[in-house]
DNA sequence: ATGAAAGCGCTAACAC
DNA sequence: GTGTTAGCGCTTTCAT
């Protein structure tokens, strides 16, 4: 079904069967009328491509994330694709796989599908600029959580210092001392940011700074980590994850090693996945604002296809703390007790 | 950069440049060597949508699946990916909500994008089939892990009875005579097979058809559903639930309800999604051959490409069972004495 | 083997 | 207000 099916069989010329579909100009009533009728009837439906072709827009938004099967990201996709949606676009979503060719591959790849705009979270903080700044040269492109220096592009993310200091500000709240940090290597925005914070708001804890264990965003280092945390020496009052993800490893070690959490232990995150709430102790979180976050980050591209000479803009956003049991009632404290039990028996 | 610039830098005709660039025919070796000099000069790369239009092609499979946020669809997605990125092909994901109409407008969406070929996860194993083999009348169309009766299309799945039977009869090894099922209504092909196969395989437990507490794929309903099971009567030897995510409220339930899994019972699930290896007591799960299915899936769809006229095929395979804590060892009972006496304190 | 020309389906200029 | 025409970038006859 083409528009010229659709304007023979009511009667009227290709353009304005175009005019009629796509609500731009004025036609008379009759003939708008048995157009849609006809479009209906015909069960039309323009050729995507086609019109992409002629109007050089799609109506759709590029999105790269470094992993799709990162529940943080998926959560930011989401919160994307509900203000695209409601905006009468859609999104296409790509994963880059922590990788700097592919995230630059996936950048072209949704340039020649003329994408109205890209959405990127960058894999590294220094090589993923290449890429993001030559795309950003055609076409708008925010960077999204994390930031690539160099890339040129408007950025909306969540204040990372304010995020560790009320995470840090709660745990000495609730009496800790001494601390350590469990996150990934500083080759993202966040890891660093995350990592300096702490180490800004712990300086007056001389241990902490050996207590500072970097790997990547994963479940199996968050289980590494801790053993070797638990293996060296007396442990800290509280430890601060980069990552729920990584927390998730951090507490699954914890209670394999027999430590109480948050009684001997108290731990804290940052995401506040949907998982930290099924885990035992539920786990304390930082939150950024992704819902705040994506329409910011929709807004910025709408602002930029229009005025393309637009100062470069930063916007970031505070987050939350979300308190649960990791950081707070020593609830595990009897249970530690029984474990050790068990391994007596 | 289009192909005529490449072209003229490359003193061809545009055809020519074309040619050269698409590998097709016999081009003079000079010639095609001042072509790909020129090309990867001005970085050209050809335009997805103008050569889509003249080809009908995309090397685009659009996917559909019912929830973006739901690991295990998200984990059938990535296998997908992976055979399609390795026979240079792309996938544009699509997330109907778990709603009839939105799946079909994302199937129209798609469609109307082109796309070589549809794998569809549908909504409803009775509501789907009208746009499923509406799009299935001009465009391949496979239906993967669930099935809409009626849609007319070649499916890949995982045997769902067999999945069954293997957690049962492990269950029953480990001295399980009466049972409880946690799922979700059966208004999916999977969720309905689950039930079916649970009724079959526990027909001599006359209290199982009792304890059948149908909802849907969420942690909420697993955690409503257990306090359900928690609050009636006596407990049965063992749950078995229809998914993972439902098995993780189901799990929070019994802990805070200071039932002992898998002491007091046990609990086995389906998908073996990531996270069962994440809580504790780690979750027995029946696990589909994802790769195996999603490798099918492409397959079939390049048959269907290659012939349109071939009979229809279901192609199902065999699932595996990880057996984890939840259905094994009672190493949870002297941590529920632990509780008890925090209860008791 | 190569170039000229047509056309995929759509919409924006341009005439009337 | 409406129809005619051209062209988005690409590939593919069709001639040569």
């Amino acid at each position: 079904m083409t528009v010229k099916d659709v304007a023979s069989a009511a009667n009227v010329s290709p353009s304005t069967a175009s005019r009629v579909l796509s609500g731009q100009a004025d036609v008379d009533p009759a003939m708008a009328r048995r157009v849609h009728e006809a479009s209906t009837r015909l069960r039309y439906s323009a050729n995507v491509m086609a019109r992409a072709l002629r109007t050089r827009q799609t109506d759709t938004i590029g999105v790269v994330v470094p992993a799709i099967n990162n529940p943080y990201f998926i959560g930011a996709v989401e919160a994307i694709a509900q203000v695209l949606t409601d905006t009468g676009r859609s999104l296409i979503l790509c994963d880059s796989h922590d990788d700097v060719a592919t995230e630059a591959r996936q950048i072209e790849l949704l340039r020649n599908r003329m994408v109205d705009g890209l959405v990127v979270i960058p894999v590294s903080a220094t090589e993923s600029a290449a890429a993001i700044s030559a795309a950003a040269l055609d076409l708008p492109v925010v960077q999204l959580d994390r930031v690539a220096e160099g890339g040129g592009t408007d950025f909306v993310g969540s204040d990372e210092f304010e995020g560790v200091r009320l995470a840090i500000e709660h745990l000495r709240g609730r009496g800790a001392r001494s601390f350590a940090f469990i996150g990934a290597q500083p080759t993202t925005s966040t890891a660093d940011a995350r990592l300096r914070a702490f180490r800004a708001l712990t300086s007056d804890d001389e241990g902490a700074r050996e207590r500072e264990l970097l790997g990547d965003f994963t479940t199996e280092w968050g289980r590494t980590a801790a053993w070797t945390l638990v293996n060296s020496g007396p442990l800290p009052d509280a430890i601060m994850c980069g990552a729920d993800i990584i927390a998730l490893g951090v507490l699954t070690t914890l209670r394999a090693a027999n430590v109480a959490v948050p009684g001997q232990v108290k731990v804290i995150s940052h995401d506040d996945l949907f998982i930290a709430t099924m885990v035992s102790p539920q786990l304390s979180s930082v939150r950024q604002p992704l819902a705040t976050m994506a329409q910011e980050a929709v807004a910025l591209l709408d602002a930029r296809s229009k005025d393309p000479e637009r100062p470069v803009r930063k916007s970031v956003f505070a987050p939350t703390v979300e308190l649960r049991e990791s950081s707070l009632l020593p609830l595990a404290a009897t249970e530690a007790a029984a474990n050790a039990a068990t391994e007596r028996a």
